[in-house]
DNA sequence: GGCGATTGAATTGGCGCCAATTCTGTCGCA
DNA sequence: TGCGACAGAATTGGCGCCAATTCAATCGCC
């Protein structure tokens, strides 16, 4: 589907950044890529000034790199940062799994339990963005029920600048099964009010996609030698 | 002193943040204060854009609020926000203790008793801007050996969240005091390396300070019912 | 004498222009 | 044929101006 968002004059700054971001997260702009301002500005019909604004937003969060008089990219995270990323998310996410396990209440169980239920059946018959976006929100939706605020911003922050992998996001269909299966198991745990079970469901899940990306990331690097800094274009 | 720093034109824009950024964590703007452009353009010495884009980063922080056609003023921190900040700050500041004590060297242990000592003397004969910034070096000193930037960097952008408050930093000389034993009680854990112990202190340093923080606006909401959005102005 | 409306001053904020820098393709030379 | 230099094109980025909005004080009316 094409984006065009039309209108939104006055908060169309923070509003296109966060367009940007959903972007980037969809992969479509792809790590290392550069982001010309002049494409963005008819892309998402906003003025260059807009774009600027919400391109600068992007790189204080980390979200996209600034070279002065070159440009902004996409961040591309090396693995030593990813795993710090990753490192500093298990600490987050399990204190908010044991919260959410404590404070959830059966309404939004239910919830879930839809979300969930779409989720699987986009692994079959849906696309990339559907399940990204689905299991995005299913993992907001228990986050949301930990009771803290900022410990959610500050979990989600995270998790939007571990996508700037170059390999990040489900690499196989057996992927999208493993993460299915994750989800009803969380669920169970959600049932039982078992805020370590839910932890440790978090916690491997976070550490076994680290080690996914590590493994192939060393396949991709023996593969082809990557130059310094440059990186695949696109018009 | 008079803070006016002159050149850099180049980087100006995050400097010019990180300088604004300070000024507020010493206080010198107090939360709730409107920052105004042009005063910020002469003092800092700085073009006008500049200013609006350092602004903007901090907006983007949470360290300023930015209102349309109103301008920005310094964060408030309600009680709610606040006691948030700290319990995810005793997530985050306990797990980098147990790192911390698992990797310091003996070098790093003296610099930070000289650190330590040097604020034992502010506490007295200092000023209060030597105070708090000797406090600060001690803490991100510490946090920098726990082997995690981004955990580090996290902390540290919820640390300079928790300024908004209209009553933090010490409200007494007294609490001067207690701040100094405390840092020499983080140094011996340091050199036990005991983990538990560092994460046991910097958990109720956090915890105490929110109470303190709590108990004292407890007594200003009472005291002097405060307005909507109205606050003190300055010039 | 108090209160609401109108006018004037001040501040914010949108935007477009043009200079500075970098990139791309071509040409000349060894 | 390969390499380096030059020139044209394209992109970024600094900056100032002016409209829109808000604030403050005065004035007029009740």
């Amino acid at each position: 589907m094409s984006s065009e968002p039309k209108q939104a004059r006055g908060n169309s700054r923070r509003q296109l950044a966060s367009e940007i971001a959903q972007a980037i997260r969809l992969r479509m702009f792809r790590p290392g890529e550069w982001l010309r301002q002049i494409d963005l500005e008819e892309k998402f019909q906003a003025t260059r000034f807009d774009v600027r604004g919400a391109l600068d937003e992007l790189a204080i969060r980390k979200t996209i790199v600034h070279v002065p008089n070159r440009g902004y990219r996409v961040a591309e995270v090396d693995m030593q940062t990813y795993r710090a990323i990753a490192d500093t998310r298990v600490i987050l996410e399990q204190a908010a799994s044991r919260a959410v396990a404590a404070r959830i209440d059966a309404a939004t169980i239910a919830e879930l339990e839809q979300l969930a239920a779409r989720f699987g059946e986009a692994v079959h018959g849906g696309t990339r963005i559907q399940q990204s976006e689905l299991n995005r929100a299913f993992h907001q939706l228990i986050y949301r029920h930990c009771g803290n605020p900022i410990l959610e911003e500050t979990i989600w922050a995270l998790r939007d600048r571990s996508r700037g992998t170059n390999v990040t996001m489900w690499r196989s269909h057996e992927a999208l099964l493993q993460s299915d299966r994750e989800h009803h198991a969380m669920l169970a745990a959600l049932k039982a009010r078992d805020g370590e079970a839910l932890a440790d469901l978090i916690t491997h899940h976070i550490l076994r996609d680290m080690e996914d990306v590590m493994t192939t990331d060393q396949r991709l690097t023996e593969t082809s030698q990557r130059r310094g800094s440059d990186v695949s274009e696109e018009t």
